[in-house]
DNA sequence: TCCTCATTTCAACATTCAATGAGATATTGA
DNA sequence: TCAATATCTCATTGAATGTTGAAATGAGGA
């Protein structure tokens, strides 16, 4: 998924909260399930008004999404929108070097392999 | 250049602001010699004290670095930390999982091909 | 030394952001 | 329909952030 600049900042501002990055960080471990947002909220410590906050702010920044499954409402990781926001920051960085680039690309192969 | 949840958080922070995220983008076109702070100012068109503000985020956040050179501050990309922040990105998201790092993967062969 | 240039620092102000708690909304089951 | 559950929305408060202009610092040249 390839995004613009001012959602690349929006979800860089997401990123810079350390409930929202846990929070991203569960749902990641989480897969492609999810979890209810009672239960992310519980599991980074917050409480439901808070955590209903922070995940509007990384589904508005479309780091996770979310469908209604009964009672619950279930968030997960959006991986495209992650793999989007990684893409930005390479191609922003990238341009004509290999400094950056070169050792993501190792990264990227040691933990994909 | 590894980096940890905290430097992460401020790197991200530090990417998240309209000004400092150009600041970024011209200091990693203009290469290893980087530009005076002054420089930088007129490029991503704010004032010196603004400039040194959003500078001082940046340089602590580990995404430039800067040096004397006779009565200028020469500021530079940190290509090294800027690596560092897309790996911890993807550390952070693809723990088992490929749906992140592969496209990561994808444009990092791209771009440095 | 004195003057000038480049940059930083400081203080004041406006804006934005996060946490909290109360109330509203939506869904399910009795 | 009514009650219970899960979540969201809203208003308030205090903290953090960004902007501005003036003053201070530090280096180089006359």
């Amino acid at each position: 998924m390839k995004i613009d600049e001012p959602q690349a900042l929006d979800a860089f501002g997401a990123l810079s909260q350390p409930t929202r990055l846990k929070m991203v960080r569960t749902l990641v471990v989480a897969g492609p399930d999810g979890l209810a947002a009672g239960a992310v909220a519980e599991a980074v410590g917050t409480s439901s008004s808070s955590a209903s906050f922070h995940l509007a702010h990384l589904e508005r920044a479309g780091l996770v999404q979310s469908r209604r499954a009964a009672r619950s409402i279930v968030y997960s990781a959006n991986y495209d929108g992650l793999a989007g926001l990684v893409q930005f920051l390479m191609q922003d960085c990238c341009q004509g070097r290999r400094e950056v680039c070169a050792p993501a690309a190792q990264t990227a192969v040691e933990c994909c392999a």
